[in-house]
DNA sequence: TAATACTTGACAAAATTAGTAAGGTATTTT
DNA sequence: AAAATACCTTACTAATTTTGTCAAGTATTA
């Protein structure tokens, strides 16, 4: 349950690549491409995104490639989601472009909308910069569950 | 992104509905229907599934109907949804059944789990119990925002 | 024994995902 | 200038998943 989709998941392997060049060493398609096993004709399509988002900017011609726009340390993981994925929305009434016609009515809606509001919390903590620096992150990891509460703080 | 199937959706809130007759009121799935909104046909194939899971019990005949087979605050929201929609699996190379290729090579792959172990405890501290006392929930909501690190406790 | 209610498995329309394909535009090196 | 490199854009489609419906049971009790 609650899987990204691969476009997601190759989005954000794709910014890691290019945050690898920073700050000025534009990484080509070709090269994400090999990295992390992504066709070049779907990451086109995906760069494409990221790049009207100003996430990223493209530089063209022999020696060109991709650029970070900002600092990977100001590139959290949910603002590449959010542009390939849309928003958080657990369940389709929390998406702003539909609406809930039960809010009232509706027992759990609070409850995707908690859930919904936490996750990207979460991945809003998360930034490029992070995944670059690989070690600190396998440090306790699983050392943190349990520990939150349904509305409350 | 990270949506959650109706099965799930409906899943919880037919739930809810058998919460509502805890401990001796059985709820009939025509019930659930009405007041949920949600076809018999449809909630039979999610009910069966609870109770194969113990989640349930069913009274047959006239009178009968669905049980909570726990007390209300006994039964949590990810037991539901793990019934219903498999274990939490962000990537499908998270997913128990499928196993990852790339674990050493793939940066993302620890984040995803982290993310989706923070999913998984969230809805493991909240039961059906939370849910009849809907009073509590509308207080203090959207005051816990951005309070999560990556990794870190 | 009739009514009520759960049980099961097969099937299918609709929506979404996960890409591929083809052709175009811009820039720079030679 | 022209060839090479690399990005840019749109259209399309096969596969998968989701979201159900349908039909024909079985079990229990008034």
């Amino acid at each position: 349950m609650l899987k990204l989709s691969t476009k997601g998941q190759y989005g954000v392997r794709a910014m890691f690549e290019i945050a690898r060049g920073y700050p000025e060493n534009p990484v080509t398609i070709k090269e994400i491409s090999e990295r992390q096993e992504v066709s070049v004709a779907y990451l086109e399509q995906i760069l494409n995104k990221l790049r009207r988002a100003g996430l990223i900017r493209s530089v063209k011609g022999p020696g060109g490639g991709y650029l970070l726009a900002r600092k990977p340390g100001d590139v959290n993981i949910a603002s590449i989601l959010k542009e390939l994925e849309g928003p958080v929305a657990i369940t389709s009434c929390l998406d702003p472009e539909e609406g809930c016609a039960r809010v009232e009515g509706c027992v759990t809606h609070l409850l995707w909308r908690s859930l919904g509001a936490k996750i990207e919390a979460f991945l809003e903590t998360i930034t490029l910069k992070d995944l670059l620096e690989k070690e600190p992150l396998l440090k306790n990891f699983d050392t943190d569950h349990k520990r939150y509460k349904f509305g409350a703080a």
